[in-house]
RNA sequence: GGGGAAGUGGCGGAACGGUCUACGCGAUCGCCUCAAAAGCGAUUGAGCCUCAGGCUCUUGUGGGUUCGAAUCCCACCUUCCCCA
């Protein structure tokens, strides 16, 4: 049985209260004896994890009454062991689902893995481990270590990206782009990973390196997979306006990836050739400034002008070779600016003017049109490059008011007027370029041209552990779709891994196959997908998991979309939440879901988690593990620092006085309630208890403060925890002195026992537990409805406002709320410190704010 | 160069037109103890004065709006992020 000791004695007992059912484990002896004055946190902790499991709290239904709530964290990619910077990313999310569950919405708050991608090949290149049993030995650590937070999943709809069950479905989207016309196979120059040995999409592809390995990338011609989500460009760039419940940072950088802008096409005679270069511009204010043309070396022009002046053949083609096989990065930024004139010349089209034709190699093939006009006055690349090659510069815009006289210094690239433009002198640039750009069109040499830097997605991957693309190329047919009933195309085992060419092209079991349409012998396609693919859509595949006949149920997704509260690293701003708005807004357009076109309404972005002032990661070799932290000071205070310490949205220093901090936090929670374990669930809280003087009143209102706190926090999606924890500081410390004061016993003290098990739920959810089960309720605490924070609660019955004189604080005053403005005058006069700074004076104005303050302007 | 975010005690942060520094960490002192740890309690922005009281200063810097500004506006400085 129960003993009740007061708190402060000597020894505090925390024995077994009764049980609760034949699979509940007893809680342990040690409690009692070994740490009489502490909160056992492992063997509590790891209890409850267990029984939330076999009880299956968290799972989510699909026709429940209640209104729907999606939360959920960015797809991980099982990386093996975990530290306490991804720790801060789940408890966030956790708290963030059993706050929103306990204020009465239907959670789905579903967890998988991304389990495709190099670092399983590069373990099986490296150490000979089958990527296979790699994988799925790192999803088992890591799925320990998620469950060791004491996240509240539903694992009844865990999806892993490389298992069959779920490729199978990015094949059967891919084939219906392919019938949509949306994946489509051509040869371009690509980035290529020389580490990786492969190929990389524009959005993977940072600062001219592999956004992976870091190595720097190469350009190469191949033929590859694309999906043509510049089709989808200005519908992505239009919604990114609606989603206002996104960081305002990714919105921005999401419009600066899509990249439209508006300009004209238009081209310029070659001389003596007949052929003419078309060229693209936002800034035909310039126009009249062209001092030369400047072509990428790999422009098809440049074969016809060699033929024409074949002087300069030499020089030409040897200027090409050396620039070839730069990457893109080498050549726009970190190069010098170079080039060769080809001996050719063009004419500016209105100025008429003769300019002369160069091949550089800061011009990219790919590029717009591949071919630029080069306008140095008004253009830094343009102006770097003429001074090497000596070219004039035509200063054609000037600043209004502003007479620039003598060489330039640096281009000029803002609006301004127009000089020297023939007709469009005396225009601003606006006007000029409306003016210019109808007078090119007029001409019929131009055309308005909206133009965007968003490219078409590369999905190719050379490479073994992805999902392969179901296409067969047959002698006779060509390229041919598996059809549906044959899917999926799976992964061979046992593919030996060497790290050199594709080893699926190698695998003639896989490769050699039948032409679907004719029977006859056809070669696999040896490409597999960017695991982009997989991540685009897997928000769907949790709403209907085990659907064997579709990817998932129109119906179903119907109920649960969209995401209601998206949360990740900003890493993703570009990439995956790009990739996922285009794909869900071709489902759309397919009818595969209703209502809103954009997957994810509200967007988090966490904070990291450093450690001696940087990021914590592996390869730095400062990463705190959850192993030693949870076995060290509990799950429970790890999840509280990771809440306290800083806004969420904030990146956070860990620190080993911080976490002890919090567990200090749970030792006081654990001290406050034992004595009264046994007469707390006798009290209701339905009603508020009988507050019969200050503590009590006090008391209460601290805990409704929490209460109101954690509610506001959650429902206004900002999040700010760190503030509801010290509510919860300031109502633990209440009750500990409370309990100095009076008894325990007193209704008000018993109320905040048995109410605040509720309100550390969402944060502390086994402490939360314990506390909830000792005090005799059968049903999880989680289960639980929020306790709606009260105004007779949260009233105060003394207020201190404060006097100020010209705009100083004179006095203090103590009153009851709700004072008038005369009574507080009259107090306000009654003070002597006001008085005396009254003396003498003229009273002008007085403002009144109610319960807050006084305000005398004298003069 | 353009855009975005941010600068508050010894530290993390709170407050977002109305008492600056809630809460936590750290520190100092006290109680308990043979002693320590733990716990509990108190103190903790700076400088002054005629020190039971009161004054001045203080939210990166300088201006402005206002009875009143950390909060709103302008300029500048610094840091971080994105784009070029």
């Amino acid at each position: 049985m129960p003993v009740h000791h007061a708190l402060g004695a000597s020894r505090q007992v925390c024995s077994a209260p009764h049980r609760r059912s034949a699979q509940t484990p007893e809680p342990g002896e040690a409690m009692v004896e070994d740490r009489p004055h502490t909160y056992d946190h492992r063997m509590v902790e790891e209890r409850w994890q267990k029984e939330w499991e076999r009880s299956g709290i968290y799972r989510a239904l699909d026709d429940d009454p209640r209104e729907k709530y999606y939360v959920l964290e960015m797809l991980p990619y099982p990386s093996g062991d975990l530290h306490v910077g991804h720790a801060k990313n789940y408890t966030l999310g956790d708290a963030v689902a059993r706050s929103i569950r306990m204020l009465g919405y239907n959670v789905v708050h579903p967890m998988g893995f991304d389990a495709f991608g190099l670092p399983a090949e590069n373990a099986a290149i490296q150490r000979g481990i089958d990527p296979n049993s790699w994988t799925r030995k790192n999803i088992a650590t890591m799925e320990r270590h998620i469950r060791l937070m004491g996240t509240g999943y539903d694992w009844t709809r865990e999806i892993v990206t490389c298992d069959p069950s779920f490729y199978r479905w990015n094949q059967w989207l891919f084939l219906r782009m392919y019938e949509d016309g949306l994946a489509y196979k051509r040869e371009a120059p690509v980035n290529w990973c020389p580490k990786d040995q492969t190929v990389l999409a524009n959005e993977q592809v940072v600062d001219g390196r592999c956004w992976r390995c870091g190595t720097l990338v190469e350009r190469r011609n191949l033929s590859q997979w694309f999906l043509k989500i510049t089709a989808y460009a200005d519908r992505l760039l239009d919604s990114i306006d609606r989603l206002d419940g996104w960081p305002e940072k990714v919105r921005v950088m999401q419009r600066n990836w899509i990249g439209r802008s508006e300009g004209v096409t238009f081209s310029f005679e070659v001389e003596g050739l007949g052929d003419r270069v078309s060229v693209y511009t936002t800034r035909l204010d310039t126009l009249f400034g062209v001092t030369y043309l400047a072509l990428a070396p790999e422009h098809p022009i440049v074969a016809r002008i060699v033929e024409r002046y074949p002087k300069k053949r030499e020089a030409i083609e040897a200027y090409a070779a050396s620039v070839r096989n730069k990457s893109e990065l080498e050549r726009t930024s970190l190069m010098e600016k170079s080039g060769v004139p080809t001996g050719a010349y063009a004419r500016n089209p209105l100025s008429n003017e003769r300019i002369p034709i160069w091949i550089t190699n800061y011009v990219l093939a790919e590029y717009g049109t591949g071919a630029v006009m080069g306008v140095p006055a008004h253009d830094e690349r343009d102006f770097e490059f003429a001074r090497k090659a000596g070219l004039p510069v035509a200063r054609v815009i000037e600043r209004p008011g502003e007479l620039q006289e003598g060489p330039m210094e640096a281009a000029f690239i803002d609006d301004g007027r127009l000089i020297a433009s023939g007709d469009f002198s005396g225009m601003n640039s606006e006007r000029a370029r409306k003016a210019i750009g109808d007078r090119l069109v007029a001409l019929g040499i131009g055309e308005w041209t909206v133009n965007y830097r968003i490219r078409d997605w590369l999905i190719s991957r050379q490479r073994y552990w992805g999902t392969p693309i179901p296409i067969v190329y047959c002698p006779d047919h060509g390229e041919v779709a598996v059809p549906d009933e044959l899917l999926p195309v799976v992964l061979p085992p046992d593919v030996p891994i060497t790290g050199e060419g594709s080893p699926l092209a190698r695998d003639a079991a896989f490769m050699n196959t039948t032409c679907p349409r004719c029977g006859g012998p056809a070669r696999r396609e040896s490409d597999t997908m960017d695991t982009f693919f997989d991540s685009s859509w897997y928000f769907l595949r949790y709403l209907d998991p085990r659907d064997g006949g579709k990817p998932w149920d129109p119906a179903i997704a119907n109920e649960w979309m969209n995401v209601d509260q998206y949360i990740g690293g900003s890493e993703h701003a570009v990439l995956h939440l790009l990739y996922s708005r285009f794909f869900y807004k071709y489902f759309s357009d397919k009818g595969w879901i209703a209502g809103d076109d954009e997957p994810f309404a509200r967007l988090f972005n966490q904070g990291d988690v450093l450690r001696h002032g940087v990021r914590m990661s592996k390869s730095r070799g400062n990463v705190v593990g959850i192993d030693e932290t949870v076995e060290k000071h509990g799950v429970d205070a790890m999840r509280l620092f990771l809440i306290k310490a800083t806004p969420p949205e904030d990146s956070m220093e860990w620190t080993d006085e911080g976490i002890a901090g919090r567990v200090r936090f749970l030792d006081r929670v654990w001290r406050a309630c034992a004595p009264a374990f046994e007469q707390a669930a006798g009290v209701s809280l339905e009603a508020l208890p009988e507050m019969g003087g200050d503590e009590q009143r006090e008391l209460v209102r601290a805990l409704h403060a929490a209460l109101r706190s954690a509610q506001e926090e959650t429902l206004t999606r900002r999040f700010h925890f760190n503030t509801t924890l010290a509510r919860l500081d300031e109502t633990v410390n209440a009750m500990t002195k409370f309990a100095q004061r009076s008894q325990t016993s007193d209704p008000a003290y018993l109320y905040a026992v048995h109410a605040l098990p509720i309100a550390l739920a969402p944060f502390a959810p086994h402490i939360a537990e314990e506390l909830w089960w000792r005090m005799g309720h059968q049903r999880s605490v989680h289960l639980e409805r929020w306790i709606a924070p009260s105004e007779r609660a949260l009233a105060v019955d003394r207020i201190e406002f404060v006097v100020q004189i010209n705009g100083k604080i004179r006095a203090r005053i103590t009153a009851a709320p709700g004072i008038d403005e005369e009574a507080a005058a009259e107090l306000a006069l009654a003070e002597r410190n006001v008085t005396a700074h009254l003396a003498g004076k003229q009273i002008r104005k007085r403002v009144f704010v109610p319960d807050k303050l006084l305000s005398f302007v004298v003069g």
